[in-house]
DNA sequence: CTGTTAGCGCCTTCAG
DNA sequence: CTGAAGGCGCTAACAG
């Protein structure tokens, strides 16, 4: 059933049909027909066919570094509800955090001719300014910066300065903030140096530690060091997790002996008891924002480069996101 | 740059260099100077030129429920990966649980002439028999069986089972079993009469309760009749979650006061202290057999209906899944 | 407002 | 083994 077949019964020429398709100027007795033939028949357009052509396919590519991360999941709920909203379909891509698969991806998705790309950076490599060069698809970054890229980011600087600031008002003073490598822009430097900026304000220093994402590692990092400290900082809340369990393991009790904070808003660590302090960031409304941005980018109208969410702190025991 | 331009940069025709790509019989020189070419160009053959004769996409469409649940994250992780590795690319479609949603979302996926779709089922209707109908392309049922369709399944019944057995040879006795509504056959009918056999084995009975799978909805409903009880079996762990809250909330101790049990094996359920005791269903083994089914089945390769996956009970405390 | 006519980029007979 | 020619389903001028 094409194009012609629907021309041919409803007595008309295939270009009829098509203008029918796309809304030219057709009159309301031809366009009667057509509408009744379509129905009947169930008849769609083949989108390659469109494609072909037209050269827009209404497909966005999303590339992410894992599907098994709440911040991740939640993004790209923002992103998938917006553009099906948008009649546009989501190709995701995974690249369980390997960078060559990452470049892969973006080559791959432009070979399949998506509109645009989202890429969930964690970094960017001179691989990552090649490949966005060949391929002519439009990028934009979610959740890290580059120079002349469109890019939407938290706020990581100011939240960290918040917490900071959070942990400065208190009688805490023997203070760790547990982080991440550098290799991550947003995360190890910018909330880093907003949390240390935060404390000096009140004349306070952390002491600085390195792990890395992984809940597992966090915990094992924490129990040589928890001993010393009556409060940790941590770069994200499942480090947050990890260190509440070592705490757990080493019978330091929360929040009497250690107080913990986080970022990122996880459900989880609502559900914890003793709850932790932690910041929110608006990962939906971040996909959303996204998306929306790369539709209008597509659409010709201009974006500002960098975009900067919101946050919001959660005080332990104040709130039950549920 | 197609087809066409790389045919006349290397002095053949075009449809030498398609048989190029295709793997037609050439010489070995015609090869090597097409080779070349190709190379140097970086030309990439346009996928909707090539869908639009060859019918196949190398798409597979996952319509998923909702992207905020461990269960389909996970799962999604398993076939992702596995398409990825097989050269297929993933599009995905989250309903938020809207059935109307399902439906168009099996049109459109059609229409975009995805290979086969991998559906995550919560119920079928008869406009889910008469879609399937309609569109001429392979549908597998993720989570759910239906009578003559390919299904997917964990196993649910025997999981429901070991968990009733399991508790069944406990001393406790007032045992309450937190379900969901019988409109989800897997969850709300096969589990807990598994759980209640499992029961029924040592003698016991269980009161039957009925909730969402919302988290808070658990919390509230287990509110109401936690005090008259010394364990309650919960049909997935986001509500045994909820019922640890409310049991937080209530002063009632866990696992002193009350045992709590769930299905699905999230990451959570392993954080919170007390952990909770589980059914670990292996999601993204889940995901990547379904993935792989699919593609079996395109390659016309015969299939069972039915496949159910296989479980795993956690106990409480014996475990750390990080 | 409508029909005719070229392609879009690729694949696939069919000759040679 | 290779080239020419037609067509996949649709869109976009260009005439009427």
């Amino acid at each position: 059933m094409n194009i012609h077949d629907i021309a041919k019964i409803a007595g008309v020429s295939k270009s009829t049909v098509s203008r029918y398709l796309n809304g030219g100027s057709i009159s309301q007795r031809t366009r009667d027909k057509i509408d009744k033939v379509v129905k009947e028949t169930g008849y769609a357009p083949n989108q390659f066919a469109q494609s072909l052509k037209a050269k827009r396919t209404q497909m966005i590519g999303v590339i992410v570094p894992r599907l098994n991360s709440f911040a991740s999941n939640e993004t790209l709920l923002g992103i998938e509800t917006y553009l099906r909203q948008q009649h546009h379909q989501t190709i995701i891509v995974n690249t369980d955090l390997d960078v060559t698969l990452e470049i892969n991806a973006l080559y791959s998705l432009a070979k399949n001719k998506v509109d645009g790309i989202l890429l969930f950076a964690t970094q960017i490599t001179d691989e990552h300014l090649k490949a966005f060069d060949t391929i002519a698809t439009p990028v934009i970054l979610v959740g890290q910066s580059y120079r002349g890229l469109h890019s939407i980011v938290q706020n990581d600087y100011e939240a960290g300065l918040a917490i900071g600031e959070y942990f400065g008002k208190t009688s805490l003073s023997r203070i760790a903030y547990l982080g991440v490598g550098e290799y991550d822009k947003a995360v190890g430097i910018h909330r880093k140096n907003g949390v240390l900026e935060g404390l000096k304000h009140f004349n306070k220093v952390a002491d600085d530690y390195e792990t890395t994402f992984k809940l597992s590692d966090a915990k094992e990092r924490a129990k040589q060091l928890l001993s010393a400290y009556d409060a940790v900082i941590c770069a994200t809340d499942n480090i947050a997790l990890g260190v509440l369990k070592a705490a757990y393991d080493l019978d330091i009790k929360v929040p009497e002996q250690l107080s913990i904070s986080g970022f990122g808003g996880y459900e989880t660590t609502s559900i914890v008891t003793p709850m932790i302090t932690t910041v929110a960031f608006p990962y939906q409304r971040t996909g959303k924002c996204a998306a929306a941005s790369m539709l209008a980018l597509l659409e010709g109208k201009d974006i500002p480069y960098l975009q900067r969410m919101d946050f919001q702190i959660i005080e332990k025991e104040s709130v039950d996101i549920y």
